[in-house]
DNA sequence: ACCGGGTAAGTTTTT
DNA sequence: CTTACCCGGT
C-alpha cells in the first residue's frame, strides 16, 4: 500500500513522510504540489490517523473532490469520506452550522453572495438619505470586505481614529454607521456574506474555548493548499485551530500570489516560519509540466520581481518552441488569429480540442475569441463571466427557496416578494422596512403580525401580503416532508414564475425558463447525489449553500472536447498543452487599476508568471494596436511584460510594433469627429487593410426602429444575403450564424449555429429568418 | 403600481 | 457595452 511512495522524486517524498511538527512546502510552478498535498494525506492515513483528525484547505471544491477521489484509491473509499476537506469558506460553513448559534446564528443561516451584499448596502445609504454620487455602494462594499478580512468589527473600526479619519477625509465621515447597519442588518435576517464564514469563525474560536478546543482536538493534521493566498482571517484561524497540536503544513509559492485584492497577504507565507516553532522547509523546484523554454521564460520575467523567497525552477523536459508572439491589429482580428491558430495546430498535430486554452486578464475579453470560435465550429467553454447561478431567473427560483429555509433573510424577500408581480410595490416595500427596523424584526416578521401593527398600508395591499405569507408558510410545511427537488419543482410552478417566462413567448423568455428546468434538473441530481454521502443530508439548506459557494471551476466539467476559456486566475492550478495569453497590452495587463504602486505592479507580473507557467508544450502571446472598450475602439500598447522576457525564448510572429495607428479614421466614419493631428494615411505594415467598420448592433437596432421597412420577417430561399456565414434573427430562436447552406429550390436548408447554444436545421422555405449581416 | 424609455455612470481579478 | 436609476405616461 506504501508504494505509491515510489512515484515521487526525493524532495517531494520528504514532506510526505515528514510526520509531525510543522511543515512549510515552497513548490514552484508545475512542481508536484498536489501530489505532495494528496500522498501525505494517504500516507497520514497509512501511518494509523483517523481521517476525522485531518483537515485539508484546498483552493476550489473541485480540487478537495479530485484529492478525495485520489486518496480513495490508495486509502480505501470508506475511510476517505471522513476527511474534512474543501475551500475556507464551505468549510467553516459547515462549522458555524455546528456551532454558529452560539453567536446567534439560525442553523439555517443564509449566506448572502456578493450582489445580496451590494443591494443592502445600497438601500441602506438610501435609508440613510446619503448622497449615492459620494456613498457609492460598490465602493462602500468593497470597504466593509476588507476590513472584514482584516478582522476590523464595527467596534475596532470606532476605535480606531486613524480609519475614520481616512474615512472622513475621502468625504465619508459616516462610513461607520453605514458598516454598523449592515452588520445589523445581516444578523437580523440571519444572513452572512462571504467574508463573515471567516469573521465570524475566528469570532467563535475566540469568544468560546471549549468550541475551539474541540476543533483543535478534532483537527489534528491541518493541510493548506496556496498558502500564499490566504487573508488575515484565514491565516488566523489556521493559527487558531493548528496551536495545540502545531501539525500543520502549508505548501505555496509566493511567485504566484494573486489574490491581494480580495485580501490575500503574501506575508502569510514569508512569515511562515517566524510564526512556527522549528518549522521545516521544503523546497519543490524541478517543473514537471512545462519545457525549458517556457520555465526559463517564466524565471526570466519573475526575477525583475524583488520581493520574493530564493528559488530556481528548473526542469530536465525537452528545449520546446520558442513563445510566439503576435500582433494583430484590433481585437476581432486577434480573435480569428487565435482561432485560426488553434485550428491549423489541430489540424496539424491531431489534437483535440481540450488541449488549448484561451487566458485573458478580464473577462469582457472572451467575446471577441468567442465570436472567432464560433465561426470556425471550435467548441469551447467559458468558465467564470456570468455563472449558471448569477442569472436573472436563476436568481429568483433560488430567492424563494432561501425565503422557505430562512424566511428573515431580507435580501431574498426584496427580491420575489413582487415578482411575478402581485401588487406590492416599492412604497409598501418602504413601510415595511421601516417598520421593520423600528422594531427591530425582520420584514417576514412584521407582514405576519398585520393585523395587530398600525400600519398605513391600505386594506388590499393587506390581503395581498397575507396571501404571500401564506403562500410561503404553505412551502415550508411542504419542505418538512417532501424532498428538494419536488418542493422546487412546486415552487416554480405556484409562483408563477414558469409561466411568467413561458406567457412572453420571446425567444429570452423561453431561454429562462430552459434555465429554470435546467436548474430543477440540478436539484434533483443533488438529492440524488447527497443519499450516498454520510454527513450529508440532502436538505434544501445544503442545496443553497452548495449553489452560494459553488466556483466555477466546479461546475460540471462534462467530459467533452473543448477549448477552455478563462481568466488568468481562474486558470492558477491548471494546465494545459497549448496556452494562448491574449491581450498584452499596457493598461489591460498589467491592468490600468494595478499600475499605482510598486506592489500592485508586481503582482500583475506574477499573474502574468502564473499564466505563462500553465502552458506545457506551447505558449503564444497575442496583443492588438486597437481594441474596443466600452463600444469604442482605442489606441492600445504592447504590454511591457512581452519586453521583460528574454529574448531568446521569444520568436515574433508579426514584425514588432513600432506605434502605427490609424485609429481616427475610423472613428471620423462614424461618430464624425475627426482629430486633424491624427489624420494621416498610413499604409498597414502585415498586409491587412484596414477593415471598413460595419455599424454595430446597437446602431443597427436604431436604424430598424426609425425605418419599419428595413427588415422584413419573411425570407424567401432567393435571398442574396443569406450565405453562409452571415449573421441572421430568428423569431423564435433567436440571433445565430449561419454555418452552412444545403439543398436548392423549396429544399434549401441552412445549418444555423444559435446563439443560445443549439445548431438547428431549417428549411428556408417556412423559417422566419432575418439577415442581421454578412 | 407598473412599464417603458431615456440617461448617466462605471468597468480587474473571486469566495 | 452593460447596469442602475429617474421620470413620465398609463
Amino acid at each position: 500500500m506504501e508504494n505509491f511512495l515510489e512515484e515521487l522524486n526525493d524532495a517531494q517524498r520528504a514532506p510526505v513522510l515528514h510526520k509531525d511538527g510543522p511543515l512549510m512546502v515552497i513548490a514552484g510552478a508545475g512542481s508536484g504540489k498536489t501530489r505532495v498535498l494528496t500522498f501525505r494525506i494517504a500516507h497520514l492515513m497509512g501511518q494509523g490517523v483517523d481521517a476525522f483528525n485531518i483537515l485539508a484547505l484546498t483552493f476550489t471544491n473541485k480540487a478537495a473532490r479530485e484529492m478525495k477521489k485520489r486518496i480513495a484509491t490508495i486509502a480505501g473509499s470508506s475511510e476517505t469520506k471522513n476527511l474534512w476537506m474543501g475551500t475556507f469558506h464551505s468549510v467553516f460553513a459547515k462549522l458555524l452550522r455546528y456551532d454558529g448559534d452560539k453567536l446567534g446564528y439560525p442553523s439555517n443561516f443564509t449566506i448572502y453572495d456578493t450582489q445580496d451584499s451590494q443591494r443592502l448596502i445600497a438601500s441602506i445609504i438610501k435609508e440613510m438619505g446619503l448622497d449615492k454620487d459620494i456613498y457609492k455602494y460598490k465602493q462602500i462594499q468593497n470597504r466593509i470586505s476588507s476590513y472584514k478580512n482584516s478582522l476590523i468589527t464595527v467596534k475596532a473600526y470606532f476605535q480606531n481614529p486613524e480609519l475614520m479619519e481616512a474615512d472622513a477625509m475621502s468625504k465619508r465621515p459616516r462610513l461607520g454607521e453605514i458598516y454598523q447597519n449592515y452588520v445589523d442588518r445581516c444578523f437580523k435576517a440571519g444572513a452572512m456574506d462571504f467574508d463573515d464564514l471567516l469573521l465570524r469563525t475566528n469570532e467563535l474560536l475566540t469568544r468560546f474555548p471549549e468550541v475551539l478546543m474541540k476543533y483543535q482536538d478534532r483537527f489534528r493534521y491541518i493541510l493548506v493548499d496556496e498558502y500564499q493566498d490566504t487573508n488575515h482571517s484565514q491565516y488566523l484561524i489556521v493559527k487558531a485551530l493548528s496551536d495545540r497540536y502545531q501539525n500543520i503544513c502549508v505548501v505555496g509559492d509566493d511567485a504566484q500570489s494573486i489574490y491581494s485584492f480580495r485580501g490575500a497577504n503574501i506575508s502569510n507565507i514569508l512569515n511562515f516560519q517566524k510564526d512556527y516553532d522549528d518549522v521545516a522547509v521544503y523546497r519543490l523546484e524541478q517543473n514537471y509540466r512545462s519545457t525549458k523554454n517556457i520555465v526559463n521564460a517564466a524565471n526570466s520575467i519573475i526575477a525583475k520581481n524583488k520581493n520574493q523567497l530564493e528559488k530556481v525552477v528548473w526542469t530536465s523536459n525537452d528545449e520546446g518552441n520558442k513563445i510566439k508572439i503576435h500582433r494583430s491589429v484590433t481585437d476581432a482580428e486577434e480573435g480569428r488569429y487565435v482561432a485560426g491558430s488553434i485550428f491549423e495546430n489541430k489540424m496539424q498535430l491531431q489534437l483535440q480540442n481540450g488541449e488549448f486554452a484561451v487566458l485573458y486578464r478580464t473577462n469582457s475579453q472572451s467575446r471577441a475569441i468567442e465570436d472567432a470560435l464560433r465561426k470556425r465550429d471550435i467548441p469551447y467553454r467559458i468558465y467564470g463571466g456570468l455563472s449558471f447561478y448569477q442569472r436573472k431567473e436563476i436568481k429568483d427560483v433560488l430567492a424563494y427557496l432561501r425565503l422557505i429555509v430562512n424566511p428573515k433573510d431580507e435580501e431574498a424577500l426584496k427580491r420575489v416578494i413582487n415578482f411575478p408581480a402581485r401588487g406590492i410595490g416599492q412604497t409598501t416595500v418602504d413601510k415595511l422596512t421601516v417598520a421593520a427596523n423600528h422594531y427591530g424584526r425582520s420584514i417576514f416578521e412584521v407582514m405576519e403580525h398585520l393585523k395587530k401593527l398600525e400600519l398605513n398600508i391600505n386594506a388590499g395591499t393587506k390581503r395581498k401580503l397575507e396571501d404571500f405569507v401564506t403562500m410561503i408558510k404553505s412551502f415550508q410545511i411542504m419542505n418538512e416532508g417532501t424532498d428538494a427537488f419536488t418542493l422546487a419543482e412546486h415552487v416554480s410552478k405556484k409562483t408563477g414564475l414558469l409561466l411568467e417566462f413561458k406567457k412572453d413567448g420571446t425567444p429570452e423568455g423561453i431561454a429562462r425558463m430552459e434555465n429554470i428546468e435546467e436548474l430543477l434538473n440540478g436539484v434533483k441530481d443533488f438529492v440524488e447525489g447527497q443519499k450516498e454521502l454520510v454527513d450529508a443530508t440532502g436538505s434544501l439548506t445544503e442545496f443553497l449553500e452548495d449553489v452560494a459557494l459553488a466556483t466555477d471551476m466546479d461546475a460540471d466539467t462534462g467530459d467533452d472536447d473543448r477549448v477552455a476559456l478563462m481568466t488568468i486566475h481562474l486558470a492558477k492550478g491548471l494546465e494545459f498543452p497549448y496556452v494562448y495569453i491574449v491581450g498584452m497590452e499596457e493598461d489591460l495587463f498589467p491592468s490600468a487599476m494595478s499600475m499605482n504602486t510598486r506592489s500592485e505592479l508586481e503582482e500583475e507580473r506574477r499573474l502574468f508568471y502564473v499564466a505563462l507557467t500553465r502552458a506545457e508544450k506551447q505558449a503564444f502571446l497575442t496583443y492588438t494596436q486597437n481594441r474596443y472598450r466600452w463600444g469604442k475602439l482605442i489606441d492600445a500598447e504592447p504590454s511591457r511584460f512581452l519586453e521583460e522576457i528574454e529574448e531568446q525564448y521569444v520568436e515574433n510572429l508579426t514584425p514588432v510594433s513600432d506605434g502605427y495607428r490609424f485609429k481616427s479614421m475610423i472613428n471620423a466614419d462614424i461618430f464624425g469627429e475627426v482629430d486633424k493631428s491624427k489624420l494621416r494615411q498610413v499604409k498597414p505594415q502585415n498586409g491587412t487593410p484596414p477593415s471598413v467598420k460595419k455599424p454595430n448592433e446597437n446602431q443597427l437596432r436604431k436604424l430598424r426602429k426609425l425605418k419599419p421597412g428595413i427588415s422584413s420577417t419573411t425570407t424567401n430561399t432567393m435571398d442574396p444575403n443569406l450565405v453562409e456565414g452571415c449573421t441572421v434573427n430568428h423569431t423564435r430562436f433567436g440571433r445565430g450564424k449561419v454555418l452552412k447552406i444545403e439543398g436548392v429550390g423549396n429544399d434549401k436548408k441552412a445549418e444555423i449555429q444559435f446563439e443560445r447554444g443549439d445548431i438547428k436545421k431549417l428549411l428556408l422555405r417556412f423559417a422566419k429568418l432575418e439577415v442581421i449581416d454578412g
